[in-house]
DNA sequence: AAACTTAAAGTAAAAAATACTATAAGGGAA
DNA sequence: TTCCCTTATAGTATTTTTTACTTTAAGTTT
């Protein structure tokens, strides 16, 4: 049997409706960065399938409702937070990824600075918890695939996009700035060569204040320089780190 | 109504089979380069909605169909084509971007030689034809966003990943993937450098023949080491022109 | 054979990345 | 107060990569 075309033409035996029963999902995979660690936050699962384990915070998103907006609705129920940059990165359609019928979902990943508040368990997640990136449980469905996926998307693009300097305080010292990097890239730079770099952007304002609370010569603080950035990209500037 | 966290547990009263009416789709943007121009293959669609416009060859996915291989198999019936690279690129879901009920649709692009063969139409295409970027009729749905989004995508990748050398024949000559690359970047190389940086890649194989045909001096032909580049890959090496 | 065209190899300067050294500025302990 | 410790910051030297350009080679055309 041909089961292709069918929307298009009726040119085989299938009937249409046979075609709408899929279920859409979204799955967050939300970063944060606190001390020089990444973590992610991830959820127990209070329900079957996978009862028990831990997974990532997603949902079916209604008939009614925008992809974006049903990820936001997630990351915002489980965590309180509101108004967090999200962006798409892959579509997982995999035919048995599902026990329950055929899901696709899609993953969404964001960054968000995890000390700034602590998330709450809603009632179909026994508890929620932050797990340092490289002490991972073992993840239900095929959830540490999604997440895999979400870690390269996310070290790819903060290497070309200032996405870093959110999570950290409005006035850091480049030492902070390069221990972020180093948590995210999971590299480590050479310290005054970081410093040339990062100088050379001219991306930085030198603020006429120090560090304070630190038992050794206090760093300068410096705060991002949000305009220039903008400028700098319209005539052609890509960031790099 | 609380339409959310429906499938973990049953808190709202939507039942479970409620979600399951998605239709999901594949739509390929594929791109052919002809003579330092880009193309993109359209059809004519023949049947409603938008019956007479022209839009993405694309087709809603069968229940037990991998999304990729819905997208195969829509490119092999509409040119014949096989064995082609594709890739996903993003996931389009706006509740009403589909007149006949609530379909997300993955687009998929993927390069082809658009000189090698002529795509022939099939049963639910009126016609079948190949546009150049910079002259595109009106197109149904919002296939328009998705075949910008899918150019956006193909230009940064092409960059770094060797996607290219799919749209030169099996044998070419250095001239030729420079003018491939400068056509699909639209910019221009210095030919002595755009050599040395291809050939210490070392990601060609010089090939113990030389173009015909040519009133000048015959360029050697290359082939690329798809062997050696998976093995490079796997040690960190990356792409990049 | 000379002129012409393009391939391919080579070379030298400039720029960028990398590794390392030296000095400065604070706090803490003697 | 002085010396020592720590970390910030400045500076330098080396290597690698990029860029711009020159030379030589190998074919065809006249």
């Amino acid at each position: 049997m041909n089961k292709t075309n069918t929307y298009y033409l009726s040119e085989n035996s299938t009937p249409l409706q046979e075609y709408f029963k899929f279920g859409l999902s979204v799955d967050c995979v939300v970063f944060g960065y606190h001390k020089g660690q990444v973590r992610v936050l991830l959820i127990e699962r209070d329900a079957e399938p996978y009862k028990g384990s831990w997974a990532l915070p997603g949902d079916l998103v209604a008939l009614d409702q925008d992809l974006l907006h049903s990820a936001h609705e997630v990351l915002t129920k489980l965590t309180g937070l509101t108004d967090i940059f999200m962006e798409q990165f892959y579509t997982f359609g995999t035919v048995n990824r599902h026990p329950s019928g055929r899901v696709a979902t899609v993953g969404y990943y964001s960054l968000v600075k995890s000390d700034n508040y602590s998330p709450v368990a809603s009632s179909w997640a026994k508890s929620i918890e932050w797990f340092d990136i490289d002490k991972l449980p073992n993840l239900a469905f095929d959830h540490q695939r999604i997440l895999d996926k979400g870690l390269k998307t996310l070290q790819r693009r903060v290497r070309y996009r200032p996405v870093g300097f959110e999570l950290l305080p409005t006035k850091f010292t480049l030492k902070q700035l390069q221990k972020l990097y180093e948590g995210l890239l999971e590299v480590e730079f050479d310290k005054p060569n970081f410093r040339k770099k990062i100088l050379s952007m001219d991306l930085l304002i030198q603020l006429d204040e120090v560090e304070t609370n630190v038992s050794h010569r206090p760093a300068k603080l410096f705060k991002f320089d949000e305009l220039r950035y903008r400028n700098l990209r319209s005539e052609g500037f890509n960031f790099d780190i």
